[in-house]
DNA sequence: AATGTTTATGTTACCGATAACTCTAAATTA
DNA sequence: TAATTTAGAGTTATCGGTAACATAAACATT
């Protein structure tokens, strides 16, 4: 491998005139410059990085941390996260917890050992707390997405997901539904304590009855076995007609079940849903749903993270951007008014 | 930051013993290997890695390169790529190249400035030959994945392109098409040039007429303005009854297209393409696919990649790896026998 | 008892870069 | 002309680890 040195030798300089030619600091005659720049070309010359990163204490490089990288909501985001990475300069490493906490945890160790300069992360929920506690004390900047977690204080993205429950509520009572059911992921994750929150209040405020009966609490991710909805929709009696999924996941999972019984959305259940599905698999869009800006939530909080590492102690209070979603009316509704 | 030398000094031993403690080399007496572990735990001791690796020679990093990350056959390969990696120990850094050779060759310094142990990589196309001269020059190991580039040897990971195109044929001609149209991703690629192949031979093999009004070439990743497609159904006089999509994009766009004109599939045109749309978000999977195996283009293109890091030297000839693809019939298709 | 082995640990040099300081010759100033 | 400044380098120490070699004490062997 060719090193600093080895340019130096060859250009008759000592190293540290090669690595001033490299960074553009210091002084150098144009003489010398270009002779040295002659010789880089000469020998594909690449600095190293981790040389680099050891002396001046910083990799340049980012971790996003998600939960489910088959989640188009995640993928969107880390699109989002990568392109604001890459506009300052930060290379991005990443990784997938799978809604697990013990997956989440052996990043947290990559995430130490590798020395990044910052993390984005979607925590799994409110057991992350000790690994918050971990990056915080080792003075690893982070930016938390999507999910708060009581207990630790730090920028964070949020979406207004009571608004959106609320939103989502009306709109089926609009539509004439009287029986609303909500299947949610785990209220350890602040989002589904939200969304089940808002809910709650909308059916209130909407003279609705309100049982327990009629919300399911799962995991927001994919699993293989529907047994537990299957369970949850003989449980509901009356039937309800129409059903909130707390993310898109969830909805999918319904409609999965729901197709395995010969049931027809929207014309014997309704349904919609937190987020959008695949961002551009679906030609023609069936789904009502309340879509949050994915790409911005990785966009923004890259942003912020930079900000924090780059301002340092200079930073200022902590961060809080929630970013308004939006009600989008398509075609699994029914009308039963 | 807690350094291998504060926690010598403070166990009273040498920077070489808490060396051999925290890699389990050489012999340690119990008695000093608990008490340089008790003052770790203390001291919240964690390795540098950047400092590891630049005396080791070696970052335990490798590279994955796909070039859309929005499409869920990449994050589908994404996923098996992480897998595999985790299993050996590698962590990933990754970068989404657009289709774009400019991004490709930004992230190829990334990649020799980190100096990662190899690098998994699906090539724009052709063109990305002197990016990959590049790796091998600088001794980089790497693998292909889904596409050939002309010129270069190396271990890859491909579908085979022709005979699921045979397939597709076949399938359209059963069900009494005779006018089939293909669009394209660009021919600089070479899935593509396999695709059309198999095309022509196949639409050869079963007496049908082949047109070159009827192929359109493009890119295969997404676009915001349909008037290449727009233009090209407008060009094909008669209209064909059934056509193949290069890939799940292509597939989406010509139906955005149709839609666009109030066309519906499979009653006014039928449609076929290579690779699944969203992973879990079709509920009721509509289009008839080349299905292919995306995880395991990750899975076995990174196990390849980590098994000729570890073997060196001594790995022997270039390896190829063909997935068979499978044919899943569904909904996208009219029967007009 | 003298010597050879083994075990447990320490010393030194180095990986490839940069910061901080030093030095020299030329240019500028008094 | 002598003193001072400055441009354009070079030297040395350091980042946080590990390999290779060195060493001291304990134990075994003849």
């Amino acid at each position: 491998m060719v090193t600093i040195y080895d340019i130096a030798a060859k250009a008759n300089v000592s190293a540290m005139t090669v690595s001033r030619v490299i960074n553009n600091t210091g002084r150098i005659s144009e003489k010398t410059r270009a002779k040295v720049k002659r010789v880089m070309e000469e020998l594909n010359y690449v600095p190293n990085q981790m040389a680099r990163s050891l002396v001046l204490q910083r990799t340049n490089l980012l971790f996003l941390l998600i939960t489910d990288i088959t989640n188009p909501f995640y993928t969107t985001l880390a699109r989002g996260a990568e392109d604001a990475a890459k506009k300052h300069g930060f290379r991005l490493l990443f990784g997938n917890s799978d809604e697990n906490l013990d997956k989440e945890n052996e990043y947290l160790d990559t995430i130490l050992k590798t020395r990044v300069d910052g993390v984005l992360i979607a925590p799994t929920g409110d057991a992350s707390l000790p690994h918050l506690e971990t990056l915080r004390r080792h003075a690893v900047p982070f930016v938390l997405l999507d999910r708060e977690v009581p207990g630790m204080e730090s920028d964070i993205v949020l979406g207004d997901g009571k608004e959106g429950a609320r939103q989502l509520v009306k709109h089926l009572t609009e539509m004439g539904h009287r029986r609303i059911a909500l299947i949610n992921g785990s209220l350890t994750a602040s989002t589904a304590r939200q969304r089940l929150e808002g809910f709650r209040e909308a059916m209130k405020l909407n003279d609705l009855a309100y049982s327990d009966d009629y919300v399911l609490e799962t995991s927001f991710g994919p699993r293989s076995d529907l047994s537990e909805i299957e369970a949850w929709l003989d449980r509901m009696t009356p039937a309800p007609t129409a059903i909130i999924a707390g993310n898109n996941v969830l909805a999918v999972e319904v409609m999965r079940t729901l197709h395995g019984r010969g049931l027809r959305v929207p014309d014997d259940l309704s349904i919609v849903c937190f987020d959008e599905l695949a961002s551009y698999a679906e030609i023609d869009p069936f789904l009502t749903v309340i879509s949050q800006q994915a790409y911005q939530f990785g966009y923004l909080g890259m942003q912020m993270l930079i900000e924090r590492i780059q301002e340092g102690e200079a930073a200022g209070p902590w961060k809080k951007i929630v970013l308004p979603s939006e009600l989008l009316v398509r075609r699994s509704v029914k009308n039963v008014g």
